[in-house]
RNA sequence: AGGCACGUAGCUCAGGGGGAGAGCACUACCUUGACACGGUAGGGGUCGUUGGUUCAAAUCCAAUCGUGCCUACCA
């Protein structure tokens, strides 16, 4: 009997720091590119290269975690591809912010030194996150480590690029998007977030050309003015039928626009008066193309007014709105203004308000991709789960709009796209050409913008695997089983690599998407630095250790319910983990040897006892995992272990170990304990990986992994 | 405007047609050789409201109130 072979209390930094580095110097998460085993694969939802880690994170990587352990447990061939994503714009910024600080800027800078520069960021921070995630316990492949602008992802960014563009489903357009004066660069949709705001409704009068009277129009941003070029009312609209003209001149300006009709406009809002604005308005640039009207493009790209708003030109857009009311009102033009809440876009990288704006953009045709996409998730060959989000995927892919992919910003893919300066020959390629292939100049421009981020992103789990090469990566691991991630990027991300896995892979890229919930704080808000309310992971498992951490992240990752994250709980579940190192300890102190052989018969009543409620956890918990509901499994562990292997058996059975029996029933009895308490190790791990190996080595018999 | 989810013990939540549960908090007792980050015993809820289906409803259905979130081009 020796008790010096745990000590008292569990130290987690020290054990944590030692299995790690054990882990990864033993190679334990490496992949077989080749192999017979079973395979199990996930592609890690790639954290921002300069970002670190959060909650989110924590949840998310920790539940990847304990699928990946629970198959290598089990004999799987395993492989967790970890990596990071350049994060375009949001990195862009930092880098930006950095240079304002330093008094310059990337114009200053030039585009080159820029770029060199951002890398130069990355390299200082790209480690941060990765060695964070290690801290997290992720046994991911590290040797595979990938990242979005790595050459070989570059490559299949590239080869994606042309064939889309050669099947037609890439095209360039002049159309509406979404502008972030701010960032400098054009939006998709999805990077708009809309926000209910207090705002006003401007009626303004714009008289007839001829005869008394106008049309009485309403808008919430009457700056936009100066770029309309037509007024639009309803066909059927009585109060505008037999007018004294067909023309109304527009106000501040000396234009003339016409009078249109367009069954878009709605009769009961307002006057049933609409101006149109095709430069800065979806809806008015839909009208504007069914009725051939020209686009003026009264706000420029930095946020200002430019030469077409005459007198206002060069002043900032919020600032012309405040001169235009008051213009209006001298002229007594302005009529009304009613409070009206409406939803106003803005940035989601920067919380600027976003500006339509029309512009020269590339987009991905996406309603052939999303089709299929739809169709793989109907015909089951991706599972959504839970099954709710389905829904949400399904309305989402159904309304799909062209992806406007292009981006002002100069860290990213750029486009290989050239423009032939002498003939103005358009020429996408896999390789930079030399001259143009129609009239043989060598005056050749490449396209200057980059491509959004989540294009290189939707090609993740495929990219990483060495594609467009047939690697045996690709052979053994696609497609991946199980993606894992939350339900924020279900279209950003999740929808995407649906659509370009089905496309080029003509398999999907997984065969489960688990949509977990998010991570908030005790009141349910969400984290964020601006209301300083985030707990920052690292600290917490500074404080409690990284198993208790885990445990109590997969003890409340419930199904469709956010995980309401405190200290508190995770206290809870330091005490869980002490409470299993004691019964370890105590354990040990009987078990000096292997004790592999339970005998037959002659069990006592605790001990067949304790060897059924196992049983029933392990099915508990294998079906939980196989489920995705981690807080099953994680419930009836602890349930298990606390209350009845601790309270019930090693109570029960210290009579037996305590001498005053038998020897025969004594070795019974110790050879059930080794037994139930290997396997328990064994359900354990996935979810506190290092106290169970640090057990695990100290139990007799139980050498290696 | 549509959609989704959620309202169960003081707090955080699990459960999901037939015993109302867990953790934390609380009360009393226990410094017993694994563990006071512990043990034993205990208090506490008419499972949002109202109807319906059923022999039986916290659990299914409908309505209603409340909360949160997502999608959306009504200026």
């Amino acid at each position: 009997m020796s008790t010096d072979l745990l000590d008292k209390g569990y130290e987690p930094q020290e054990v944590e720091q030692r299995w790690y580095a054990f882990w990864e110097k033993e190679g334990l998460f490496r992949a077989e590119a080749e192999s017979d085993r079973k395979s199990f694969s996930i592609v890690i939802p790639p954290p921002n290269v300069t970002g670190v880690l959060h909650m989110g994170h924590a949840l998310n990587n920790v539940l990847q975690d304990i699928l990946c352990r629970y198959r290598r447990n089990r004999g799987d061939n395993v492989l967790w591809m970890p990596g990071t994503d350049h994060a375009g714009i949001a990195t862009q910024n930092v880098v930006e912010r950095q240079l304002a600080a330093e008094g310059t800027d990337r114009h200053d800078l030039g585009r080159e030194q820029f770029i060199e520069r951002v890398w130069r960021w990355r390299e200082e921070s790209g480690g941060a996150i990765i060695n964070q995630l290690k801290r997290l316990g992720a046994s991911c492949d590290w040797e595979r480590e990938r990242f979005t602008m790595d050459e070989g992802l570059s490559r299949a960014v590239r080869k994606v690029f042309v064939q889309l563009y050669e099947e037609g489903l890439i095209f360039r357009g002049d159309y509406i998007i979404n502008w972030c004066p701010r960032c400098d660069t054009a939006l998709a949709d999805l990077e708009v977030e809309h926000e209910e705001v207090d705002a006003h409704l401007y009626h303004i009068l714009y008289p007839f050309t001829a005869g008394e009277g106008g049309i009485t129009v309403a808008t919430t941003r009457p700056e936009t003015m100066l770029g309309d070029t037509a007024v639009a009312v309803n066909p059927d609209d009585e109060r505008y039928h037999n007018l004294p003209s067909e023309q109304v001149r527009l106000p501040l300006t000396d234009r003339e626009i016409p009078i249109i009709r367009d069954s878009y406009v709605d009769t009961s809002f307002g006057t049933g008066g609409l101006k149109v604005t095709p430069a800065h308005d979806p809806n008015d640039f839909e009208i504007s193309r069914r009725h051939s009207l020209p686009a003026v493009k009264a706000i420029g790209d930095d946020g200002r007014m430019t030469e077409e708003a005459g007198t206002y030109a060069g002043m900032d857009r919020f600032e012309c709105r405040k001169a235009v009311l008051k213009d209006l009102e001298e002229q007594g033009l302005l009529q009304k203004i009613d409070p009206l809440k409406h939803s106003v876009g803005h940035c989601y990288r920067c919380g600027v308000v976003v500006e339509p704006n029309l512009s020269r953009q590339w987009f991905v045709k996406a309603k052939p991709l999303a089709d299929k996409a739809m169709a793989a998730v109907r015909e089951g060959e991706t599972r959504i789960i839970p099954d709710m989000w389905e829904r949400t995927y399904f309305d989402w892919l159904e309304n799909i709009r062209d992806w406007c992919i292009s981006r002002q910003i100069w860290w990213g893919h750029q486009i290989p796209a050239w423009t032939c300066e002498d003939c103005g020959e358009l020429i996408v390629a896999m390789e930079d050409p030399q001259k143009c292939p129609k009239c043989s100049s060598t005056e050749l421009v490449q396209e200057t913008d980059v491509l959004d981020t989540w294009f290189s992103s939707a090609l993740w789990p495929f990219s990483t695997m060495g594609w467009p090469d047939e690697t045996p990566l690709l052979k053994t691991f696609y497609p991946t089983s199980a993606l894992v991630t939350a339900f924020d990027i279900l279209f950003f991300w999740v929808a995407r690599m649906m659509m370009m896995g089905i496309h080029f892979m003509k398999d999907v890229p997984f065969r489960d998407v688990y949509i977990h919930a998010l991570v908030r704080d005790e009141q349910g808000q969400k984290m964020s630095k601006s209301k300083g309310n985030v707990i920052d992971p690292l600290l917490i498992i500074d404080n409690y250790g990284t198993d208790a951490f885990r445990f109590t992240l997969a003890a409340f990752a419930a199904q469709g319910r956010d995980v309401k994250m405190s200290e508190k709980r995770v206290e809870g579940y330091r005490h869980f983990i002490n409470k299993l190192w004691n019964a370890a300890r105590f354990s040990l102190m009987h078990l000096d040897r292997p004790c592999p052989d339970i005998p037959s018969e002659g069990l006592s009543l605790p001990d067949r006892w304790i060897l059924s409620r196992l049983y029933r956890v392990m099915r508990t918990v294998e079906e939980g995992i196989d489920t995705y509901r981690f807080n099953e499994a994680a419930g009836a562990l602890y349930q298990f272990v606390w209350h009845e292997f601790c309270d019930w058996y090693l109570e029960a059975i210290k009579p037996t170990l305590h001498g005053k029996t038998d020897e025969s029933a004594r070795n019974a009895t110790l050879s059930v304990l080794w037994r139930v308490l290997r396997e328990t190790l064994i359900l354990l791990h996935p979810f506190i990986p290092f106290v169970t190996e640090e057990i695990w080595h100290k139990l007799p018999g139980t050498e290696g992994s």
